[in-house]
RNA sequence: GGCCUGGUAGUUCAGUUGGUUAGAAUGCCAGCCUGUCACGCUGGAGGUCGACGGUUCGAGCCCGUUCCAGGUCGCCA
């Protein structure tokens, strides 16, 4: 065992106040510098990054040691802090530099596949299969502590509002319902499956009928589904549920959190409370349940506007009940060539859109894609919906409802990030509230949740369930922040009654009802407080604030596309025998990693 | 499952119309160098061009299949 120099300092703390202390420092060669008779060495650790000095005043032993150190050799330093005669800027602690005395290599480092620094550019799969090396990184070091700053404001601030934070179980029934379950066979139960929980969602509450009245948990959730920059199969939640509330408590409650979390780890006082708007508006202005308010475009509909028109794109999609909406660019003419429009065009393909009309506003005329088929008169009629004027471009959509709205909600972010309008400096919250209750699977015609089953329907729109139910409007809320959906969650329903109806629109017979959710609808009979709750996707609200992009690099072993854990391999083949014991046949060959 | 982009040195990339020995930067190794901090200078090593098949006198480049990675749509109560 190698002597330990006893750490007395982190690299990244020392300054000019620490000039002639004698410091021991422990850490990894950023890099090391021979210029011949003086060796520098750039020592770091999770703080940062300090130049140790090996000068020919040292014994010949030592300054030879210090040559022999390589990057990524850990090591152990003493020596003196001195003031530098060349002070480095760029360098947090470039105004000293430590004298080494004493040199212990803890040990050696091959040559590293990966750069250890912020600003490399490196292959992704590389990155994740040496993650170890990729968290040495300042950046990466920054971001899980920021992670923990978030972690310890949400449980301060939950405290002090009186919540608890209780643990619920991993291995959970699986629901046949939702997001594809992670299965975990039984070994006790051979041929029954535990899954791991989606959500912590019956069990939170399940402690609200048991007295916990407001439960907070930092809770790890699994879904296998396919992965995004900003979905992972095992994700964090902060989740919450509070009894006797209705809707404003809950966002009142979460705007309080919001506003200290940003006190407190972005140094950054936001206004609260924040806007609020409905599910409807946010579609009809923005064409999106998550709108980005940090620019305008907004929707305009012109279903009136072309009625009538023998326009066949248009009219046909009137005809099948469907809409004619459109954007407009403020000045966005002159900035997208024929070829960007056509690109535009082809991305919004993938939404469904066959097609998209663009209107250029010039001096004299309007210049458009429909030219053929509407007079400048109707043009222009057009461009005064969107108040257009020289230079704007408008550009519209006609389909069914969704593929409009998905299409132009597409169109204005894609644009605005492309104009360079999406300002990371800016927080934009915004509550999206009254969310439909049901909506209608496309393929079955069934009336499925649109958040869960256990969602409160707006009081005045009870009634709607036995007559109208897809217009009834639901207590659900979704917090939002430049267009991403932080959080979301929704009054419950307490009584057994309403419970019931909903499961009736939902088409579930009592004996589904009782398999999927027995246990929640039995607890419901034994006195059950009026509750609601709401769960933040923490991985997504770390890497909006930190400004990633992908919730990968505030995680600290992510999976990759494939939901494959790179540094351990995972997932892996079972041996023969605990297949056995679990009472498992596969009727498939499967190795080992190709 | 669909679509898009990519795969060439340890790493990041370039590679012309298909042409002779596949390049650059950086990293690595060795030597020199006392104020560097992207140290400098000199020299050196380093390649199954993702894989398989095809076309061709000749393939990193063209064609087909396939694997891998990222993004995205579907999916995500």
């Amino acid at each position: 065992m190698t002597k330990l120099l006893k750490r007395t300092h982190m690299c990244g703390v020392l300054n000019t106040n620490n000039i002639d202390e004698e410091v021991v420092l422990n850490g990894w060669v950023q890099k090391r510098r021979n210029l011949g008779g003086l060796i520098f060495v750039d020592l770091r650790d999770k703080t940062g990054i300090v130049q140790v000095t090996f000068d020919d005043k040292i014994p010949e032993e030592l300054f030879n040691k210090a040559d022999m150190l390589r990057s990524e050799y850990v090591i152990g330093v003493r020596g003196i802090v001195k003031e530098r005669t060349a002070k480095n800027s760029n360098l947090a602690t470039g105004e000293i530099e430590v004298f080494a005395s004493d040199l212990v290599i803890y040990s050696e480092s091959e040559t590293p596949p990966i750069y250890i620094k912020d600003d490399d550019n490196v292959d992704d799969n590389l990155r994740l299969k040496y993650r170890y090396l990729d968290l040495r990184k300042n950046k990466m070091q920054k971001n899980l502590t920021f992670r923990h700053n978030i972690t310890k404001c949400a449980r301060e601030y939950f405290d002090e509002c009186g919540f608890t934070e209780v643990e619920t179980p991993m291995l959970i029934k699986p629901t046949p319902e939702g997001a594809r379950d992670y299965l975990v066979p039984s070994r006790v139960n051979q041929g029954h499956f535990y899954a791991l929980p989606q959500s912590p969602q019956m069990f939170k509450q399940l402690l609200m009928v048991g007295g916990t009245d407001r439960y907070m948990q930092i809770v790890k959730c699994f879904r296998d589904e396919d992965l995004r920059a900003d979905r992972q199969p095992e994700f964090t939640q902060i989740d919450l549920e509070m009894s006797f509330v209705d809707v404003d408590d809950v966002i009142s409650v979460q705007e309080g959190f919001l506003k200290k979390l940003f006190k407190d780890v972005m140094d950054m006082d936001i206004e609260t409370p924040f806007p609020r708007i409905k599910y409807d508006e946010a579609m009809e202005r923005y064409g999106s349940d998550k709108p980005d308010t940090r620019f305008g475009f907004e929707l305009k509909c012109l279903n009136e506007t072309v009625s009538g028109t023998e326009f066949k794109v248009f009219a046909d999609a009137l005809d099948k009940g469907g809409d004619v909406r459109g954007i407009c660019i403020d000045g966005g003419s002159d900035k997208f060539s024929r070829k960007d429009l056509d690109k535009l065009i082809d991305a919004t393909k993938h939404y469904g859109a066959k097609g998209v009309v663009w209107l250029r506003v010039l001096e004299n005329e309007i210049n458009s894609s429909v030219n053929k088929f509407f007079s400048q008169e109707e043009l222009k009629n057009i461009a005064d919906v969107f108040s257009a004027k020289e230079n704007d471009l408008i550009l519209i959509v006609a389909d069914k409802s969704k593929v409009v709205f998905d299409s132009l909600g597409f169109l204005r972010r894609h644009i605005a990030g492309k104009l360079g309008l999406l300002d990371d400096s800016q927080y934009n919250f915004l509550w999206v509230v009254d969310f439909p209750m049901f909506e209608k699977d496309d393929e079955t015609g069934e009336m499925k949740a649109m958040h869960h089953p256990f969602t409160h329907p707006k009081e005045e729109d009870i009634a709607l369930l036995d007559t109208e139910p897809e217009k009834a409007k639901a207590d659900a809320y979704d917090i939002v922040l430049n267009g991403v959906e932080l959080g979301g969650g929704s009054i419950r329903i307490h009584d057994k009654d309403l419970q019931a109806k909903m499961f009736n629109v939902l088409g579930l017979s009592d004996e589904e009802c009782n398999d999927k959710f027995g246990f929640l609808i039995e607890a419901f009979k034994y006195g059950t407080p009026p509750h609601g709750g709401l769960a933040y996707g923490l991985d997504r609200l770390v890497m909006l604030l930190s400004g990633e992009p992908s919730i990968r690099e505030v995680i600290a072993f992510p999976k990759n596309q494939n939901a494959q854990c790179m540094v351990s391999e995972a997932p892996g083949v079972a041996a023969e025998e605990q297949l056995t014991e679990l009472g498992i046949k596969l009727d498939i060959e499967t190795t080992d990693n190709e």
